[in-house]
DNA sequence: GTCAAGAAGATTGTCGACATCCGACAAAAC
DNA sequence: GTTTTGTCGGATGTCGACAATCTTCTTGAC
């Protein structure tokens, strides 16, 4: 029995994921800003629960590299620096490049849901998404590839430093300025995977996120600038 | 004024990292087996304190990879499979090949402390020293090598994955059962480096971390084999 | 004997309270 | 005026208690 019935799995997320993923949202809004101090009771009390779910979810995003915590002084949100980005940027180019070789190589099954998440790119381009819509279907593309490697360490690694790299992201909007031209960005790696050259596509795939890279360090360092 | 009394930065660590770190004891010296559960009122209660940082190390070891956690059911000791282990030496072989690469070609200050982590395994060689430390003073020189990469993310995921790495090494004790011969297969990789050559360097360490990997997906295969 | 339903026990989830610690300002000493 | 010491508000660190949930064992029907 049981089987048939309307009903999706009910969400059965804990309290602390549902803090962290609000915070997450704080953060990645811009809402709190680097260097900003965390505090739980603040946070709990705006949320209307105690502060140990709170405490939980900001050792979660410590992990994810989004907050710091020092002992006995609280939680901030981590502060970040163009070398810190660049390195980021230098560690998904590792990993993605590995990735994409191993899935061009072996396996094919993974091509149609990248081709869809194109043309899924495209179509929000078409509709006045904001931003965030746009950061996350790019994100997911990159997690399509890191998935289909077949490694599930990559993909940890990728999903480790994903709300990093949409910080990034999302610090610089002009990305997203045409969001046409960043779909078709995509299509050269589609393409070079379509026709099993693993080298191209690991050359695509690094020539796309060494650009992003370079743009967004480069905004970070004039940011700087003006700060001055 | 102020400088120079005789006294050193007391250890504040707090309570958290001192529980974290005796149950990641626990589990490498294997007295906590993959699958046991880890309940958070038992251990409280053996170390005695409340269940609050027993509950927070615990979260840091899940992000570690050692422990495993489900909502309402509580942690579990993560059990290790042997394409988990392998997919995770094939990161290692990404990370530390990019990592020595870009050592060998930017930082020659990074040279003498290798050395002299070689130096010391030896040293230890020669000591009937027990199998962690000889695995600590391995899993150092790793480290070493990413550290000098100068990319701080190389490390981080380095860190990341080091518990579990030393939950291979320490499943496999055989490896250490000629520990000059372990210091020896070190020494390729360091003659590379002095020699400037980032090709050989980074063709000496993948060598020597896919040995390492074979013998222990070999190993947890063969132990399966047997509990059947 | 098998299976389902329910009760009992144990464990996690969350809470509010208190102790401890930090950072900043005020006061005092030199 | 400068440096040290005292004080205070507010935050974190840890705790014990209770509610919600899961697991196991028992019971009973078929």
């Amino acid at each position: 029995m049981s089987e048939g019935y309307p009903f999706l799995p009910l969400n059965r997320d804990g309290l602390v994921d549902r803090v962290a993923n609000s915070l997450v949202g704080a953060i990645l809004s811009g809402a709190m800003r680097p260097g900003d101090r965390l505090a739980e009771s603040h946070i709990a009390r705006q949320m209307d629960l105690s502060r140990a779910p709170v405490r939980e979810a900001l050792r979660l995003l410590e992990s994810s590299g989004l907050v710091e915590y020092r002992t006995n002084r609280g939680f901030f949100v981590r502060a970040i620096s163009a070398t810190s980005v660049s390195d980021l940027y230098d560690l998904r180019i590792l990993i993605e490049t590995a990735a994409i070789r191993r899935l061009t190589d072996t396996n094919p099954a993974a091509l149609p849901p990248l081709r869809a998440q194109v043309a899924e790119l495209h179509r929000l381009a078409g509709t006045g998404a904001d931003m965030m819509a746009h950061v996350d279907a790019d994100m997911a593309f990159h997690r399509l590839i890191c998935e289909g490697s077949g490694n599930r360490r990559f993909l940890q690694v990728f999903d480790q430093i994903a709300n990093e790299t949409k910080l990034g992201l999302v610090l610089i909007g002009r990305l997203y300025d045409d969001p046409h031209r960043m779909a078709e960005t995509h299509e050269p790696i589609v393409e070079a995977i379509a026709a099993g050259d693993a080298d191209a596509a690991a050359a695509a795939i690094d020539y796309h996120i060494r650009v992003a890279r370079d743009m967004v360090t480069e905004h970070i360092l004039n940011q700087q600038e003006a700060a001055e």
